[in-house]
DNA sequence: CTTTTTTGTTTAATCGATTAAACAAATTAA
DNA sequence: TTAATTTGTTTAATCGATTAAACAAAAAAG
């Protein structure tokens, strides 16, 4: 790799000090620089081609103008939606995203803020994998800034941006109930996550509300790291078994691709035999025949915020700390209306 | 945020030098130094919850152990599963991964390589826009190490990771002929990219090969900033006018996901009106009710492959250009195969 | 014609690490 | 016993920028 330009060089062509270099490129002493001087600086720097050093700006300001940005997938449409759009909100304030997908592994999430930290980001956005709480503690004890998108801990006072999942979940519910559903199940995550505690709390509430059973058997649990064995299985229970449910609701986009792709194989009529609600939307789900009746985060409103939230924490040495639940949309799609 | 520790710290606390310190955390000069101090230096940082400012490191060593990535959309599936493989196949190294959207605006990626330039990165993998190539000698040019991705320039000698366009459309429009299509069309993108090009070039030569006509209203290109209007306008031609076509070769992912909620839309019959091949799979097109014919890219081992490659050439100082033109697999689904 | 102020630029310390070279003390060799 | 070597540690320069403070020269004020 060929040397590169530095100050130095700049200052040694034009015969300045490297200080009056810097004060004319950063715009600074304004008045006090000749106009001439100023002109050949800028001038040589463009001949040699200069670019900051930002690692050296860095060190000596301590700002290193990066965002770490902490998901479970980035290959997942739900956290590389997010990506982007946190990513454009941030180089909107001439910030660059750094990012690390934790696939829901506490240990990874560990080393992910570790390389974090070490490259000294001026901030932090997370979505929490299970047990890693004492993580989120040690970044509040450090003061570094953070915030959590889509999961947080409701025990620990830190800043996030989600949606209430037990009122999209009890919404989604009962638009089944509604429906004339009364067999209704649930998958969702074998986690302690809370966002997805919610969820199942949620729906729940709608079916006892509502009179309705509340079978366990019905309310499924798969683990998070996607057994497509296991999920089969729970499938076959749910959906192919004498004590199947008339409708579903789907705890993730990722759960509903793989139930999709279950009821495709097994051509299952949808709604006719299964009616199906899911969490976030996807192409997948708008192009299933029967397109689906889902719960629509706001995600672009999600990602500007939790970045704004950041950004002016930032800023501030004494910042508030903000809960943002957010309320999602029911979109109503064909997977739910019966033609009889 | 709280003052952060550095090696001064552990080197007052425990009376010593910083250079010592710096040693042992690194595990240097392993025989001279006592393993009294050795020890108590590396109690002192556990205790004071030392952790490695990267920044300076890399000031003082001029390497970061960070890549840049530039893709189109880091939101785009084909653009995301990229970006997953090529973070966990640097991670093995050690290498961290800044990534920027271009959204094929070629000022846009030219913002990007030059923040990524600032922020000293050891190498690069871009996935080239339209009408960059100024960009990709100019990094050629400073001997940045760097590969492309996906696409390439033909007349510019640099490293690339790509598949066989050509061969890959050919071998599509082929199984449509053989499937005893006559009225075969194709929807592509409005760009010089070569990779497009030569995708049209392999569905022409097909075509011509088999005696088939060529026709002009056939081969639609639509600009590749994704103008829904003028989408839809290209589908009507396409699909619904009396000139309507039997079968079509989708140019990538993202149309042929704008051409099944069209075809959903106008219930158009897949494959008995239509038959259909794509670019790239997606979960939306393996759920539609005709599971889509595709081109399947190699991506993980492109993505492996182009890390790799770079990883490779940044350790050596006169490195090889390598130019991979992998081969694409033809999935045979339901969208070509008609009952009658 | 001083003195003061303004203008234009340089000096030098600093950020937090790395690392070659220097150095003192303890061992070993001669 | 003296010289040579080994051991354990420190000194100080360096990476490439920023920036407070110093400084000299020119301009304005008294």
């Amino acid at each position: 790799m060929r040397k590169k330009v530095s100050l130095k060089d700049i200052a040694n062509k034009v015969g300045v000090s490297t200080a009056l270099v810097s004060y004319v490129l950063n715009n600074q002493k304004e008045g006090r620089i000749s106009k001439i001087v100023a002109q050949k600086i800028r001038d040589a720097a463009k001949e040699l081609n200069y670019f900051t050093n930002q690692i050296a700006k860095s060190l000596k300001t301590n700002k290193t103008f990066t965002i770490g940005l902490i998901l479970s997938d980035i290959a997942n449409p739900f956290s590389s939606s997010l990506a982007r759009i946190i990513e454009d909100e941030a180089e909107k304030s001439n910030y660059t995203v750094i990012f690390g997908s934790s696939d829901e592994i506490a240990e990874r999430s560990c080393k992910l803020i570790n390389v974090l930290l070490n490259r000294q980001v001026d901030g932090m956005i997370i979505a929490s994998a299970e047990n890693t709480e004492s993580q989120i503690l040690y970044l509040k004890e450090l003061e570094i800034p953070f915030v959590l998108i889509d999961r947080y801990f409701p025990e620990i006072n830190v800043s996030h941006v989600a949606i209430d999942n037990y009122k999209a979940a009890y919404t989604a519910v009962k638009h089944l109930i509604d429906n004339g559903n009364k067999k209704i199940g649930m998958v969702t995550y074998n986690s302690s996550l809370y966002n997805l505690q919610e969820r199942k709390r949620g729906c729940i509430a709608a079916l006892r509300d509502h009179n309705l059973e509340v079978k366990d058997e019905w309310i499924k649990e798969v683990s998070i790291l996607n057994d497509e064995v296991e999920i089969e299985k729970i499938f076959n229970e749910l959906i192919s078994s004498p004590e199947k449910v008339e409708a579903l609701l789907f705890g993730s986009n990722i759960l509903s691709t793989y139930g999709l792709k279950y009821i495709n194989r097994h051509q299952i009529k949808v709604p006719d035999q299964l009616s199906i609600v899911s969490f976030d939307q996807s192409d997948a789900s708008s192009l299933f025949y029967a397109p689906l009746t889902h719960i629509k985060q706001p995600l672009q409103e999600m990602g500007q915020l939790v970045t704004k939230i950041l950004l002016d924490s930032m800023g501030e040495n004494d910042h508030e700390i903000v809960h943002v639940n957010m309320e999602a949309e029911l979109v109503i799609g064909k997977s739910t209306q019966r033609s009889f």
